[in-house]
Order: C-alpha cells, then sequence, then structure tokens
DNA sequence: TTGAAAGCGTTACCAC
DNA sequence: GTGGTAACGCTTTCAA
C-alpha cells in the first residue's frame, strides 16, 4: 500500500504538501496541487484511516446502536439502518454497528476506546438505562426517540402527536363522529416507548377540539383481543365505523377480522394505518396511511449528529426536533358515514 | 483520556510490558500482571483503536455490505445485519456498514483506507459487479449467496436445493400428487439471485425422484397474478391442491386469494411457505414453513471471515458452504387429499 | 521475565 | 506557498 510518502516522493514535495492538498488546510499552487494529485492518482494513494485517527484525534466514525432484536418491525429498522448509513456517507462518515446487547457497556467501549466520534441511538425508551451513559460520554449523542427527560440530550422523532391528530380529523372530517384507536401490541405498550402515548394523547386533543368521540382500544398479535376489540367499536357505532390502526403488526389481522364479518374496508368501514409508502403499495390494503417518515428522521439524525461533530464543541447540547408527519390518502377509502 | 504509557507509569512498568499483558504475547509474571490489571482498572484505561491498527496492521473491523435498498424483505436482511453484528462481537469484531451504492468503489475504499480487516458481501447475485473487485482485494472477503461462477471466493448459503427438495417430498407424503410452486415476484426474478434456481431445482428432483408432478406457476404481488396462479393449479388437480410459496411477500396474498375461494388452508389446501419461526408464530398462517436460517448462515459467514483473518493468510480462498434448512410442521396443516 | 526504542502513516506546528 | 519535524498511542524487535 503506497503512503503519503510515497506520493510525496513520486510528486516531488513535502509529506505535509500532500496532507495539506487533501485536507484542504491551507493554499497550494495550482502547480503542485496538479502534481499531487496525479501522483496520487497514479499511485491509487488512499490515506490509512487509522494512522489518520491518530494524528487527527477523529475517526470520522458514527457508532449507530441498534436495538437489541425485539423480534417486532425489522423491517423499519432496517430502514433507519440503511438511511443513516447512505446519509452518513454524504457527510462522508462511515457508520459502525453497536449491538444493544452489549448494553451501555457497548457504548463506553466504542468511545473509550476511540473507534468513533460520535454516537447515534435509535429505538430510546422512556427510562432508558444508556442514557446516564450517554450523557457522561464526551462525544456527541443524538437520540432517536424522546426519553421521559431529554434534558441534556439531543432528540429527533417523528411528530406523534401531530400523527394522531391528522388521523382523527381526517376520519372527523369524513363524517365519522365515533372513531376507534387501537392500541399497539403489549408488547409495545410494555416498553414504555412513549410515542405510545405522544400519538395517543394526540387523538384524544383533536377529539377535543372537533367534538367526537374517540374510542382506545386493546391491541394484540391474537385474533381474539382485535375481535374483542372490534366488537367493541362496533357496539359503540351506529354508522359505519372507523379505526385508528397505528401498530402495523395488527393492520392484517384487522382487515382479516372486518372481512371475516362481511365488513368491506372504504365501503363500510374507515380505517388509517400507519406505514411506509412502499409498503402499503407493496400490500394494497385499503388504508389511508400515516407515513412516520423514517427516511427522513434518519437523514436528519445524521446531519445533526454531522453538525455536532463539525463544531466539535465539547459541552453537553440539547435540543429537541420533531419531523412532521404525512398522510396519504387512499381513493374510497374515507367513506361518510 | 490515559494511554498505555500512564498505566506503564502508574504500574511502574514499561509501555510494552503493558502492551504485552493485554495482548498475552508473552508470558508475563504473575506480580507485574497484577500491578498492571490494577493500574489498567484505576485509570480506566482502554487502548486507542487507531494507534492499535497502525501499529499492528489490524483493525478488528469487518465492512459488511449491505444490499441497496430493493423495499422488498428488509426484515430479513436486518435478521442477517443484527446476527453479523452481534457474532463478531463475540470474535472481539466490529462491524463498519458499507451501503451498496456505493458498489464496487465502496468496496475499494474501505479496504483501501484500511478501516476494515475483511469484507462480507450480502445478495450476491448471479454475475455481482463487485466480484471481480472481491477477487482483487487483498483482504478475505465472505460471501453471503452464491454467484455463478464462485471460483476463488469464499461462499455461504442456505442450501435452496435441499428445501425445495424437502418441500416436494412433504406434500408428497402427504399424498398429494400435483405440487404447485408459485415463483417468486418479478422484481427477484430479474435480480438473478441463483438460489431461486437452486430452490427450483430442487424440487424438481424431488419431483422426478417421487413421480409427483410439480407446477412452476408465476408469482407476483398483485392478486390477478397470485389469482390466475391459483386457477391453474386448481385446474391441474383433482384432489386438494398443495403449494409452494418461498417467496414471502407472496403468502399473505395467496392467502386471501384462497380464502376468497372458500378454501380453508390446513383442510382443502396444503401449503409450505418459507418464513422465519418468529415470523410464523406472529402470524399464525396455516403454512408449514421452511426456515432457511438467517441466523446460522450470518453467523458462520462471521466465523469463516473470523477464522481467515486469524490465520491471515495472503493468498485467495475458496470454499463453499451450504447450511441445511429445516422445515417446521404445524398440526394440521398438509392433510392427505 | 522485562525494558528501551524503532517504527506504523498521518496531521499540524514552526520555520522559511 | 512550501518543507521539516514533532507528536499521536500503540506493537514488536532487539537487548538485557
Amino acid at each position: 500500500m503506497p503512503t503519503s510518502k510515497d506520493v510525496a516522493q513520486a510528486a516531488g514535495v513535502a509529506q505535509s504538501t500532500v496532507s495539506y492538498v487533501l485536507s484542504g488546510k491551507r493554499p497550494i499552487s495550482e502547480k503542485t496541487r496538479k502534481k499531487v494529485e496525479a501522483a496520487i492518482e497514479q499511485l491509487t494513494y488512499q490515506p490509512n484511516a487509522g494512522a489518520r485517527a491518530l494524528a487527527s484525534r477523529k475517526t470520522r466514525v458514527i457508532g449507530l446502536v441498534i436495538p437489541f432484536i425485539p423480534e417486532l418491525e425489522m423491517g423499519s429498522i432496517m430502514e433507519f439502518v440503511s438511511v443513516i448509513a447512505s446519509t452518513a456517507r454524504q457527510f462522508d462518515h462511515d457508520i459502525l454497528l453497536v449491538t444493544d446487547d452489549e448494553g451501555a457497556a457497548g457504548l463506553r467501549r466504542v468511545v473509550g476506546q476511540q473507534i468513533c466520534d460520535g454516537l447515534i441511538l435509535m429505538q430510546v425508551e422512556d427510562e432508558d438505562e444508556r442514557l446516564p451513559v450517554a450523557r457522561s460520554l464526551h462525544v456527541p449523542v443524538v437520540l432517536i426517540g424522546i426519553p421521559r427527560d431529554p434534558s441534556g440530550l439531543v432528540c429527533i422523532d417523528a411528530d406523534f402527536e401531530m400523527a394522531g391528530e391528522h388521523c382523527v380529523r381526517d376520519l372527523a372530517a369524513a363524517g365519522h363522529s365515533v372513531i376507534s384507536v387501537i392500541d399497539w401490541q403489549p408488547a409495545v405498550m410494555d416498553r414504555h416507548v412513549n410515542y405510545v402515548d405522544r400519538f395517543l394523547h394526540g387523538t384524544d386533543v383533536a377529539a377535543k377540539a372537533l367534538g367526537v368521540t374517540v374510542l382506545h382500544l386493546p391491541g394484540g398479535t391474537d385474533r381474539a383481543t382485535i375481535s374483542e376489540s372490534v366488537d367493541k367499536a362496533l357496539a359503540s357505532t351506529t354508522g359505519n365505523p372507523a379505526f385508528i390502526v397505528p401498530d402495523r403488526t395488527i393492520q392484517d389481522i384487522l382487515r382479516r377480522d372486518l372481512s371475516g364479518r362481511g365488513l368491506t374496508l372504504g365501503l363500510d368501514v374507515s380505517v388509517i394505518g400507519s406505514a411506509s409508502p412502499t409498503l402499503a403499495e407493496l400490500q394494497p390494503i385499503p388504508l389511508s396511511t400515516i407515513d412516520l417518515r423514517p427516511a427522513e428522521v434518519s437523514r436528519r439524525a445524521v446531519k445533526i449528529m454531522c453538525q455536532l461533530l463539525e463544531s466539535d464543541s465539547q459541552g453537553p447540547h440539547e435540543s429537541l426536533e420533531l419531523v412532521p408527519t404525512v398522510i396519504t390518502h387512499r381513493s374510497s377509502t374515507l367513506r361518510p358515514q
């Protein structure tokens, strides 16, 4: 492997000049720049990351802490991971995976060994054991998700409250006066990710503002629970029922239950579910969908991280950003009762 | 951040001794080891990865090249990623993400800059533009998937041929003499991932051996295609039809189509589909499932990589490993016609 | 069994 | 605008 020394020799300049050509940290005459660039090209020189990290104290690597296999919704996790990795490249950074089964110790390790310059934490819960560590680490940390106490932390997430509001507003506008919200499945409720509360709160806010009734019904991945919830929903409505189903893993079961009752989505029943647009496309379910825009959240998380790294301010930062969600309508879905 | 020099000083030994205590590359007296370990503990020393990489020419990082967002089956990709990352940690390595949108240049970059010691490529296609690069790189490369020409490459994958055979054998044993295999959706067929061919070939082999008929019918993510395929299947069978549906994204559509025709899975129809056991659990579809064991494939891929790194033999290696698949039966699914 | 010192390939400061 | 050189923090060879 050629080194910058080789390049310097080939170009007939000092090693430091090669470094400055690459970094642009000091003016270089057109002539020598050309010479150096030619030598780099010709030797196919690439700077050694380890040496660079050692000398500059910057690895240009961001640690991404991925959730510990909750089996649920791996697909949407991958959506985050994938976009985060691509975006990081756009900012000339790489992503190192930190699996959550290492726990808080993993965070200390990658930062302590100076493998990466900063951390992005996914799936942050209300009370997260990683947070005290995150605060004490002397590197920038960006959270995807909002803990109960976000003080001293940089957080970003989809605006779940707004999403909840929008869903209710849409169904109300379609003429529904009673709207059933199916909760996330127990496994998710138990994890105390507070986006659940934020979403549900959004539905209540809108309901109060519009004078409609919102029913909160239990969610689950078994037919029995859903069936029971649908019973309740039907019992409480005189007209056509309307459902809001934020948990993707429930949507399919609900659909089966409804069609088992001879109810046609979009005709007899209005449903809004969360989904990425591509997923909705792939499985043409007649739902209006709340797009929580994981890609946008991911992009911004990386952007924020890179800004923090740029301005390498040591002290702790604090900020909270909510990414607006989007409702995509599907024709003939929201039918007035 | 404390350095090994600090540790040496605190322990009253030479810096090299600290290094040897950590690496175990030479015998250390119990006494000095204790002293050094105490100092490490007390200073919470962690070796600097960059410096270590520079001096040892080993980063202890493995690059993982993830597929470029084909929107399909992100969930199963994440299953690989997650297990790969955990397993790598068990071998004291970390995973760096390399997104496939960087293409072959990305491989050259991470290897050229010596950010990682080896590469694992996921979703290897029949003719893969990354392969020539992979062969020319002077680091170990492990492929998940088997290209048309695996010469000079280390490959690992699920044994799709065996999976195909098993599916047919199972249905034949249940009394079916005509078995319909629904192809993967066109998007997958077009990508020329040869596991499709291997699987289909397996079904043919078993069919021939057992004297049963295998029908290959087009797959797709739209109802029309599936409906047509089901028509053909029904037309060709006098008894109860049997289906093999390796593509997960098709299973749900098929199920809807069948129940639309008043056919009950497990009673009127036998179906075998591929799925991870957990997924099957989550969505209780009455299918027997082929478990392609992505976790096992991932674990072995990492293990092979770490062995290659251990024995850091420069020359190109070549090997091909097929991981046996497993069929999980669900009661009352495979009903004799 | 241990220590001293020479690199490893950059960056960045200090001269010129 | 450019060159020389001292770090950066570790590994490893050579001596003792």
